[in-house]
DNA sequence: ACGTAATTTTAGCCGCTGTTAACTTTCGCG
DNA sequence: CGCGAAAGTTAACAGCGGCTAAAATTACGT
């Protein structure tokens, strides 16, 4: 009748936030300085500085005053289990639920200090352990670490090439969008033409249309795998609509 | 890129917890006293106290101090809404995610502030809109108000009636499982053969089987009405498996 | 009826995390 | 090279919500 017990954990949330933001600022290799951190928590850079030093102090995070921070390992592992919480929920939301990117995003956010060991297992399991977020992230796996993911960036391949669009990876919602126009979205089957030199224009074809990209925008786009020569003809991913993410 | 406005609302929280507290010790119609409250809240009684008397500034709780508190027309409103949430939670964490009843409870608990108006709604959608809860309570409708159930309580019907049950309410889940062992669950069909008197022991059949419960037990039964003398034949209820709630 | 036990309330404290305002450090440019 | 703006840090404060300890009130048993 009693129900103590039932109260326990909203505990340590915001901690988590500051590691998921640390942990999209710096998996390029680089610091990240205070005043990003600030800006992606959506806090004053004081709060910021001081949660730097908080993590400093326990060892989730190297930092060199007003040079910037960066992750440990230990902090690596805590971020990369965020990040694949908060992408988990967002596939939930998205596909699941019905909601847009950038309400996916949001609602994955206020989420995520409800999520433990067992939800997210049984979360991974019920969306079919998705390699990928809606953006066409990829899903850390359950080891956390980066999964392996078959396809490669447009970009990377010989003129001539053609695939399968496995993802399209951007935080702007235009540029998804923009794309989802042409038709280039998860699943199309593209064929690479031409590479214009010196930053020039990508031009695809998809279906009977064919289309001039700039570079920022080729550079979103990954195509499948397809190993030998064969037909690419692997299982189709989920399909990435709606606006606005920034995970 | 910046993503300011995400991170908002985990707001509130704990006053929800004590308003449901609240509705519950207070729904037929006595006034809760500052202990039970605590304990409900899994909070020492002076948090409780304080907390009570920040509810009486909001006007959410009529207190007399030393006494007891109930909740004002506003504050019952407030925590109807709480209820809905977060009985459609705990459907949701049961019948959906496959969660025992004691853990949708205390997750329940734990998301109930990342739910809004949107998140409800769709909740709602996707679970079929359920009437009750997996502890067979009922569920408050959209606008707030406790939904009409049809069914009655076992022991208000005539002995000879015959019935299906449609739920089992019960927070002692041994209770509700010893029921369950004994074919009672929602959907069986049941006959109230008789009802010794002197609060004596009640018997039903299930089946072929006949059972004998003591008056405690079999208040928790309710059977579906089937106003004219027609056949019990309406769609079964979700059923009402596993452990230990509170709710 | 009265004193003691139980309950409730108040007071004072803590930790967390946010803010603004002042201070410090860095860095680019004239 | 030095100076001022920009960025980062520290200080002081706020509000929430928990806790314990002490004070106040109520309630009960003899």
């Amino acid at each position: 009748m009693v129900n103590r017990a039932a109260q326990s954990s909203t505990r340590a949330r915001s901690v988590d936030l500051y590691l998921h933001a640390l942990m999209l600022l710096t998996n390029h290799g680089q610091q990240a300085d205070t005043g990003d951190v600030a800006a992606r928590v959506g806090v004053s850079a004081a709060a910021a500085s001081r949660m730097l030093k908080n993590l400093a102090r326990k060892k989730l995070v190297r930092l060199e005053p007003y040079q910037g921070a960066e992750l440990t390992p230990e902090g690596m592992h805590r971020a990369l289990r965020i990040v694949r919480r908060h992408r988990l929920l967002e596939v939930f939301l998205h596909s699941v639920m019905g909601f847009d990117l950038r309400e996916s995003h949001e609602r994955a956010q206020r989420m995520q200090p409800t999520v433990d060991e067992a939800f997210e297992e049984k979360l991974d399991q019920m969306l079919g352990r998705p390699k990928i977020d809606p953006h066409g992230r990829p899903i850390p796996a359950r080891n956390v670490t980066w999964p392996r993911l078959a396809d490669s960036p447009l970009l990377d391949l010989p003129a001539g090439t053609s695939g399968r669009v496995s993802r399209v990876t951007s935080e702007d919602a235009e540029a998804i969008r923009y794309l989802e126009r042409q038709g280039l979205r998860a699943g199309a089957a593209i064929v690479l033409e031409s590479v214009a030199p010196f930053e020039g224009p990508v031009t695809v074809r998809v279906g009977r249309r064919q289309i001039h990209l700039g570079r920022r925008l080729a550079q979103l786009i990954n195509v499948e795998n397809h190993p030998g020569g064969e037909r690419p003809a692997r299982t189709r991913r989920r399909d990435s609509r709606a606006p606005k993410p920034s995970d």
